[in-house]
DNA sequence: TAACAAAAGGTAAAGGTTTACATAGCAGAC
DNA sequence: GTCTGCTATGTAAACCTTTACCTTTTGTTA
C-alpha cells in the first residue's frame, strides 16, 4: 500500500540509510547513487512520512499558534505575519482559536505540546500564573505575541499600549482639546484595556487636565459598542470635544453615531484611536489613529521563535515594536 | 528525560498496554487499575506523544487547510468556521497560505500529505488538472471549500456565485434600473470573477436589457479598485444609475468615490454587491448586498470532511449553500 | 463446584524514519 | 606495497505508541 524507504532502497539497489541520506540532502552520497535513488523515488511515487520522521528525529517542523479568534481582522493580519515567516523557515503552523478563555487556552497548549510542536506562539488575554505553569511543563520554546506576562519571564513581542494611547491622547491635546472622553475596553484586559486606559490618564495628567471618571465608557472593542458609547456622550449637556477610542472599530462606531445625529467629524468632534485596521482608511472621514504594526508583530514573534528553536542566543527576548501616529481626517484643531 | 508510557507502567505496576488502554479510554480496565494509572500519570507528568501515536495508529487527528490568504476577512471568517467544527470533532488544523498561486498550492498540498493529515480542505483559485492530479495521489479525503472543479469530481462546498450575482442585479432591475454598470473581478477567476460576471449578464438578458461591454470594469476585488472603477463611470456623459460590484469592498470603494464627488448614494447611484462582510453594515449608507454564509461555508465543508474521514456515506458531496439578499440603504427606487 | 464466558491484563510486533556505529573502497604518501 | 584517512555505504537500534493475539482472573450458571 504505502511505499516506504525500504521499497525505494530495494528499487534503487541501495540500503535504506542511503535513501534517507538522499532525502535529507546529506552530502555523503555519490552523485551517481543519488541519481539512482531519485529515479526510484520518482518511479514509486515515494513520499517521506513526516510522522515517522518526527518520531525518529524528535523534530516536527511544526509550531503551535494559539490565537483568540482568527476571524478578528487584527489577529488575522498578525497570523499572516506568523505564517509567512514560519513558511520561510520551513515550519508549518497548527492554529487553535481559544477565544481568550483561560481554560480553553490551557487545553490547546497541552494538545499542541502532545503533538510535539517544536515551538509555541501564544496570543491570548491575560497571562496568568496558570499559563506560566503550563508553559513551564514545555520542553520547547514559547513566545508571547501581542501580549506579555507581568513578570516578564517569557519572551514576547508586543507594542507599548500605554505609550500608544498616551500618544493618541497627546495628539488630541496638541490640537487644543481638553475635554476628552475615552471609549475604553474592559480594564481586566491588560493590553488593549488597562494599558490603553492608563495611557489616556497619563496624557491628561501630564498636561494638567483633571481626569473625570464619567468621561470614560467601557465598550467591548466592537463597532456597536462604539456607537453605543458615543450615544451616551452625545447625551451630555456639556459634551466632550474629542473622543479617544481604544480601538479603531469603536472609533468608527463613534463616528457613525455622531453622523447619524446630524453632527460632523471632525467639525463637531475629533476622534482618534489605536490600531490602524484597513477599515480606518475606508471610512469617511478617514480615521486618525495610532498604528500598531500587526503583520510585523506576528513576523517578529515568529522570527524570535525560530531563533529560540535553533538555540541561537537572542539579545533581547522582550521586543517592543514601535507604533506610529497616522494623521488622517478625523482630528482637527479646536 | 521525556517520560514514556513505559515509565508510567512501571510506576503504576502494570503493563504498558494497560496504560495505553487507560489513556485511550478503553473500557476493559478495572476502575481501581485505572485510578492507579491516572495517579502515576499525574505523578510523573506524563504527556502522550501524539507523533508516536500517529505512527502506530496511522491517524494524526490533524487536517490540512490550504487557504489563499488568512488576512482576507472573508477567508478568515471561513477559517473560523472550519476550525470550530474541526475542534468539535477533535481535529487540529494545519493552516497554509498559498495566495492562489498554483505552484505554491501544489507544494503545500504535498507537504500536508507528507505530514499525514487525515484530510485536506482546499480553498484556492482555479482548480486545474494539475490540482486534480495532486489530489489523486492522496490517500485521504479532500474537500473543496469556496471553490469547485469544473468536472465536479471532488466533494465541495460553495455558493452559487452566478445566481447570487443574478439576484443582485435583478434587485437593481426590480428597483427600476436599466442602465447598470458592473465592477467585476478578473474573468480568469472562476467563482468571484467569471461566475459573478455571468450572473450579471444573464440578469440583463433575462430582463431584455442589452449588455454593453463598456459598462463593465475589471477590478482586483479591493477597495481602491472600486474607487478607481467608479471614477471611470463618473466620467461618462451618460452615467449608469446603478452599480453592481462583484465584492463588497469594491462597492464601498465605489460609494466613497461617489461621495467624494459630492454625489449621493442611493440618491444619485444605487449600489449593490455580493459578500456581506462586516464592514457592509459599518459604512454609510449601509450596503445592500447578497450575503454569502462565510462561517457556514467553512463549517459545512469541515463537517463534510469529517464524514469522509470516518468513511460515512454522504448523500450529496457537492453542497451549494443558499445566499440571501440583504436589503439595506444603498439601493433605492429609480 | 465444575465449566464456561467475559473481563482484565500482558507480550511482542509493527509503524517508517533517523542516526550512531561499523565497514568497505579508494586515493595519496611514503 | 603498506599505511593513513577520507568518502561512501550498510547495519541495527531507537523513537513511543497501538494493537493483534494470548493468558490470567473473575463472575455466572447449571
Amino acid at each position: 500500500m504505502t511505499v516506504t524507504i525500504y521499497d525505494v532502497a530495494r528499487e534503487a539497489g541501495v540500503s535504506m540509510a542511503t535513501v534517507s541520506r538522499v532525502v535529507n540532502n546529506n552530502p555523503n552520497v555519490k552523485p551517481q547513487t543519488r541519481k539512482k535513488v531519485y529515479e526510484a523515488i520518482e518511479r514509486l511515487g515515494y513520499r517521506p512520512n513526516a510522522v515517522a520522521r518526527g518520531l525518529a528525529s524528535k523534530k516536527t517542523t511544526t509550531v503551535g499558534v494559539v490565537i483568540p479568534d482568527i476571524s478578528n481582522s487584527i489577529l488575522a493580519e498578525i497570523a499572516r505575519g506568523i505564517e509567512d515567516i514560519a513558511n520561510m523557515y520551513h515550519y508549518n503552523i497548527i492554529l487553535c482559536n481559544a477565544d481568550k478563555k483561560k481554560e480553553k487556552e490551557i487545553r490547546v497548549i497541552n494538545t499542541l505540546l502532545e503533538k510535539q510542536v517544536d515551538g509555541l506562539l501564544f496570543m491570548g488575554g491575560a497571562v496568568t500564573e496558570e499559563h506560566i505553569q503550563a508553559f513551564k511543563t514545555s520542553s520547547v520554546p514559547i513566545v508571547l505575541c501581542a501580549t506579555s506576562d507581568e513578570q516578564g519571564e517569557i519572551p514576547s513581542v508586543d507594542i507599548d499600549h500605554e505609550a500608544a494611547a498616551f500618544d493618541a491622547v497627546s495628539t488630541l491635546i496638541r490640537h487644543g482639546h481638553t475635554h476628552i472622553a475615552m471609549i475604553s475596553g474592559t480594564l481586566q484586559d491588560p493590553a488593549n484595556g488597562f494599558a490603553r486606559f492608563q495611557g489616556y490618564k497619563r496624557a491628561l495628567e501630564t498636561n494638567g487636565i483633571t481626569y473625570q471618571e464619567d468621561l470614560v465608557r467601557i465598550g467591548n472593542y466592537r463597532y456597536e459598542s462604539g456607537v453605543e458609547a458615543m450615544k451616551y456622550f452625545l447625551g451630555f449637556k456639556n459634551r466632550p470635544t474629542a473622543i479617544f477610542a481604544a480601538t479603531d472599530e469603536m472609533a468608527i462606531g463613534a463616528i457613525h453615531s455622531i453622523q447619524d445625529e446630524g453632527l460632523k467629524v471632525p467639525d463637531d468632534f475629533s476622534i482618534i484611536s489605536v490600531d490602524n485596521i484597513r477599515m480606518a482608511s475606508m471610512v469617511r472621514p478617514q480615521l486618525t489613529t495610532v498604528a500598531q504594526p500587526m503583520y510585523d508583530l506576528g513576523a517578529v514573534a515568529m522570527r524570535l521563535l525560530t531563533k529560540l528553536m535553533k538555540k541561537e542566543t537572542v539579545d533581547n527576548p522582550r521586543v517592543i515594536l514601535p507604533h506610529e501616529t497616522i494623521l488622517r481626517l478625523s482630528v482637527s484643531q479646536l
